[in-house]
DNA sequence: CAGGCATACTCGTATAGACGAGTGGGCAAG
DNA sequence: CTTGCCCACTCGTCTATACGAGTATGCCTG
């Protein structure tokens, strides 16, 4: 155990990039190569030191870098491992499709069964509240709203968190209003209402999670966020929806299907 | 300067919260009360190594936080800064119609121009070469494809790389092959040839870039990327063009119109 | 054989010090 | 006044050391 594989290759001390930096060059191409395989161990922070012959400090620095890339994570106790790729999670455009809806179940449930996953929704909360400025103004200039919230896990990983708004004219005192909104779900129940669904607007931004996502989400380091904000409009142009999303950036790909006219 | 000024509080030395990450939080609420602003430089690692009474290596952890996070870059000989949130370029989901097409001009020019900003197109190259097995897939098992990359700048920033792949039994010898392919872009050319467009799928993921998309859309540290990857399909269904872009998350909201059929 | 403890190995946190390198302002020489 | 240098301040990199805490393993005891 003396000198590692030859996995590793040297420093160049003549090169001007920083050592930590070149290490987690070899390391990143390393884990490319697949010479380090998903979910497998790095070496340890001991064997790299003796390998390179740096200090502690300075391989840490390499892992640091590594982690931020959200190529790989530590853990306490015993080791650093490659980050698996999870099996990710394709939301369709056509999701919202009324007759996806007529079936009852909630899209995220249907999805999550024909993938074969375990769905579970959680921490869900529904109140009245006083709207955001965004909120407000993508609604038309509410000043209270009913909220809806709740976070959705996949095989016990929580892989999204959701907030819908919607003015209180329309929610107040109807099923939207309680905590199990039927099947359906509250689009449903806005048809019904009389309140028939025109179209859906979605914006969506990337970014680093806040502190409170990464602990709803429970994101490993180096893992962006995918924030969606959907827009629901009935045939009279009048928001009557507003859900906002954050979703784990490392377990979604959306997917769009755009006509060329 | 002996006391920072009383923006920040202190250390809860019974907490079992790190010391980095409580500096770390109270300069992020700091932040985000607005006590300091955009671009307003942060105490620098002496002075809060002064007001906190800790290492300066304590410090340099709390900071390398916060970039993680995008919240902060630091100056080398300057200082640490609170990054701007820059102006977002959006992309509405219309435009690839038609009708755009047909006024000649590409949509990042149209679309950069209206906005005020100075657009600008970058490092093309226009090649044929062998097709990954994704891109083979996608374009329905060829072998070789035409490949034109480009970048976008925006007033002097590259926001965005793409390249779009075409089956070299549509591209080939046409203008397509051409580094200007002409007014309306590509797409009006494979009108042209015949090739009707009938509709896009997009495929949206976002996740930390690699060091060399680091490098050519000269990213700071804690700003994801939007992978988009595009694909044009004709009239009979046939995929005729994949567009892979890659674009700087803090730069981009995607917009998408939906119906609720 | 089963349970529990000791131990070695892992990463996490923190200190202290050293030198390098980029930036900007002030001072001195021309 | 202008030029150029020096210096103070900034972050960047690296070393060496120390202790804490989580994990896994194997041995020892009952």
């Amino acid at each position: 155990m003396t000198s590692l594989p030859s996995l590793l290759g040297d420093l160049d001390p003549t090169s001007d990039r920083a050592v930590f930096r070149q290490i987690a060059d070899q390391l990143r191409e390393a884990i490319d190569r697949g010479r380090f395989k998903e979910g497998e161990k790095l070496p340890s922070e001991a064997e790299l030191v003796e390998h390179y012959g740096v200090s502690r400090m300075t391989v840490r620095n390499s892992f640091s870098i590594l982690q931020g890339e959200g190529l790989v994570a530590a853990e306490h106790g015993k080791g650093v491992f490659v980050r698996p790729r999870p099996p990710v999670r394709r939301l369709a455009s056509d999701r919202f499709a009324r007759r996806h809806r007529e079936q009852g179940k909630s899209a995220f449930i249907v999805e999550a069964d024909a993938a074969g996953s375990h769905p579970q929704v959680d921490s869900l909360e529904v109140k009245e509240e006083k709207a955001t400025q965004d909120i407000s103004t993508r609604l038309g200039s509410v000043r209270r709203v009913l909220a809806r919230r709740r976070r959705y896990l996949l095989d016990g990983r929580p892989v999204e968190f959701a907030t819908s708004y919607l003015p209180l004219d329309i929610a107040r005192g109807t099923q939207i209003a309680e905590p199990n909104p039927g099947p359906g779900g509250i689009y449903a129940r806005l048809e019904e209402l009389g309140h028939h669904l025109d179209h859906f607007e979605e914006e969506i931004r990337a970014r680093m999670p806040s502190p409170s996502e990464v602990k709803t989400l429970r994101l490993a380091s180096g893992v962006p966020v995918i924030h969606l904000i959907r827009t629901a409009f009935d045939t009279e142009g009048r928001p009557v929806e507003v859900c906002d999303t954050v979703m784990a950036a490392d377990a979604y790909v959306l997917s769009y299907q755009l006509p060329a006219t």
